[in-house]
DNA sequence: TGTACATCAGTGAACGCGCGTTCACTGATGTAC
DNA sequence: TGTACATCAGTGAACGCGCGTTCACTGATGTAC
């Protein structure tokens, strides 16, 4: 048997097409609009998916693998869709004379923007499967890289190594990423109680910020 | 139709027998069981806790009404076996002159020796449903406040308000769940890389221990 | 201590359903000449 | 620009399976006397 051109695998979701590549981008926004009512995506189906894409089951697997695969892609894509806007607000924010409450409060409405993206974000973090909540460490560790050059270009925690930076600002991450968690399902409380759980992740940063500020490096210590 | 006795709802879960009682914590310790392997709560179907329990699948109703029932009576009992074990470290830890460290080492053992307990409250605290999210909370909220207790008795954070002490414990506890789930997925890791990982906690908690010292009640700061 | 009886706990069969996956197929798309 | 053709994308039917839920049942358990 010689090997010719007809026996070259398929391999899943490489769409060189125009008409693949928009069916494959419906099935991730398919699966992201039925999170919306707060499912989670280890609830959804492959089925379903294909479905509200408007795909044949079968079709399915033109584009992946399987559900993990596309949650794999669902993550990666949503780093990056998140990663520039962050940074952008976050630079915004930043010329505000007080930078903490205005960047909680901005990040509180992007949250409600955006519910999609962050129920990915917290609701596979600790939940779903292994691989993919490796995935979503690895977007943690790009939005915290980002974060901490921020931080450091903007002068607000000076003296500190890039290590205890990076350390400083994954307790910021982790922070507001359970942050979100509470904010999506605080849209149907009252006014009163949303505002005191803002208030709540503004001191709660605060403190992280303060205790940045009066941190000794190892090394400086020991030279006391 | 006169009411007598036999009108009387099975009202499921009340378990007045021993029998009843003990099929009970069958059903809820082989959900557990299940967890084990690392899968989440919602991947568990009802059949298969049931049988894994040795109960047949309609027996399962006569102590939850579905597995929602299940899962929030599994967080319940999952914060009632905790929060003594973890209270009790603390007070333990809290005689060492290295009281972070310390508590965070214990943690981490403790965690790898209760791995389930922490799956759920871990994996389904922003995952799963949405009454078993609000279990979650309600039951983190009993922890900080005993936190806050203990903080404030041991005299860690002098001159600091109630509802400001609980914020800090927030923090912490909110932070110390995330390393949880860090730490079931680091289980077969380097020991290299997992002292990383402690240490990076160990300097988290420094930094929000910091920073609840220097903290200035609002009141105190309009007093300058 | 013994007995009668109401309630409770567990059984087994059955149902209709949506699931993931496979397959051979057909029409659409992009390219190499 | 036109055409031939390989590859790609989507189809539709089929499969076996485990799912949740229901029901009438039987035996076990606890109690009131």
């Amino acid at each position: 048997m010689a090997v010719t051109k007809s026996d070259a695998v398929p391999a899943v979701g490489r769409a060189p097409t125009q008409r693949g590549r928009r069916t494959r981008e419906a099935l991730m926004t398919a699966a992201l609009n039925l999170m919306q009512g707060g499912r989670s995506f280890n609830s959804l189906s492959m089925r379903e998916v294909a479905q509200a894409a408007g795909v044949v089951p079968s079709g399915f697997y033109r584009h992946y693998r399987g559900m993990n695969d596309l949650g794999l892609a669902l993550v990666e894509d949503v780093g990056q869709s998140l990663r520039p806007l962050l940074r952008q607000a976050r630079l915004e924010a930043a010329s505000s004379k007080n930078i903490i409450r205005d960047s909680v409060v901005t990040y509180k409405r992007f949250v409600e923007d955006n519910p999609t993206y962050f129920l990915v974000a917290s609701g596979e973090r600790h939940g779903g499967s292994r691989y993919i909540r490796e995935a979503i460490r690895k977007e943690i560790s790009r939005f915290v890289e980002e974060m901490a050059q921020d931080v450091h270009q903007l002068g607000l925690v000076p003296n500190m190594s890039e290590a205890s930076l990076r350390m400083c600002c994954e307790l910021v991450v982790s922070t507001m990423l359970t942050a979100a968690s509470d904010i999506l399902d605080l849209t149907k409380s009252s006014p009163a109680v949303q505002r005191a759980r803002i208030e709540s992740y503004v001191q709660q940063l605060r403190v992280i910020f303060m205790g940045a500020r009066m941190w000794r490096e190892k090394s400086q210590r020991r030279q006391k």
